[in-house]
DNA sequence: TCGCTTATTTGATTTGTATCAAGACATCAT
DNA sequence: ATGATGTCTTGATACAAATCAAATAAGCGA
């Protein structure tokens, strides 16, 4: 349990008379499963420090479809962006298990808090990663196809793969579960792969799979 | 032309001294039209910032297409992530019209000038702007459907749109020239817009247009 | 103006993936 | 074990958009 905000990297250096002050403009807010932090297009209002639990980023398409983005662990800001640029949310936010976040005053964070070297190092830190993991996204939904995909998420993913179900792992991919079925058995005709009952995966040809998404 | 580094905002507020830092450890190069700043894959090793000029910036398909992301224009730092995080370049950077950047040793600029406010807040700004664009980037290409996307460029841009030929219009949005003529003609005949000789349009039912892209 | 080149339109076909539907297989509580 | 529920596979079909191909239109240099 990550309830210390000191145990959060972004304010481990704060003095004690910083921390007080940052305890005055937030709120500790908990959450259970499936609860939802933000939804696409909401105004936001303040900052978001995730304490606790895991959030998922998700668009909804017009066919009312979620289409995933990533997901945010312990220790993240949640939706910086839109306090800086003050923009709706681009993406609804949900837990996939209990937790809690700290809700903060944007604008007084900004005031009392940014002219703080450590903090702005730390927040530059969060961005350039939340920018990194966008270009992730970008790069896998729309330069590769459904078979790439699998064969990254199996490539760079082998051990959650056997934990997850095979419809959970479609939807982080944003296939369908038949799509994601076909290409297995795919890869298993092909003999680059091979599952077994119990989801464990062995990668027999790991030079073909990655040639599949350069 | 701006050519003098005063006038890029992030460094607008340098004392002299840093100026004079900040030209120890830059270059000044010059690009004409259609010439490569760096290419995806590639690795960083300096930090831009674009002095003069229009660049775009594109991924290539596995079909040798180019997938445009966006352009930036004079006073924007290029793919600073990649420096801050080590990574390879995620897209490719080309010159649409000739101009300068400012080539910058990177280490340097963190050991020298990120102790200084101005210049975190202005990092941050920049990263910042950069997010809400990628942000529109995967609504865009994620979310929307064709249509969807010549309804948005027409609404959004409809000076460019009558600037631009067709084809330019359909390798901004990413889709081919022939589906963007079959759109165009469908609003025509739905007399939501209508086109005259010289590519000037008319938006007849802005309402329905905006109704296509939320 | 003519003729060449480049843009745009239109129709036919192909492609990748989603959707729909049905059956096979697992898992779990009883 | 048994049935009930949830998950996965397989095949048939639908759909959006790209591709291919050809016709028409526009722009431009001589």
């Amino acid at each position: 349990m990550m309830t210390n905000i000191r145990e959060i990297p972004l304010f481990s250096t704060l003095s004690d008379a910083d921390l007080k002050k940052l305890e005055k403009i937030s709120i500790l807010k908990s959450f259970n499963r499936d609860e939802i932090l933000f939804y696409e297009g909401d105004e936001p209002y303040c900052l978001y420090i995730l304490m606790e639990g895991v959030v998922r980023l998700y668009k909804t398409d017009n066919k009312n479809h979620e289409i995933y983005l990533h997901q945010l662990g312990p220790g993240s800001m949640v939706a910086e962006v839109t306090c800086f640029e003050s923009i709706p949310y681009p993406a609804t936010a949900r837990f996939m298990k209990k937790g809690q976040v700290l809700k903060i005053n944007f604008e007084k964070f900004k005031n009392e808090f940014l002219n703080n070297p450590d903090i702005c190092i730390g927040v530059i830190s969060s961005l350039t990663k939340k920018i990194k993991v966008l270009s992730k996204v970008i790069h896998k939904e729309m330069i590769l196809c459904s078979e790439a995909k699998v064969a990254s998420f199996i490539s760079e993913h082998s051990e959650l793969f056997m934990t997850l179900k095979h419809n959970q792992i479609a939807s982080i991919i944003n296939v369908t579960p038949e799509t994601l079925s076909r290409m297995l058995t795919k890869f298993q005709r092909e003999e680059v792969i091979s599952i077994d009952k119990k989801h464990q995966i062995t990668i027999h040809n790991p030079d073909v799979l990655n040639a599949l998404f350069v």
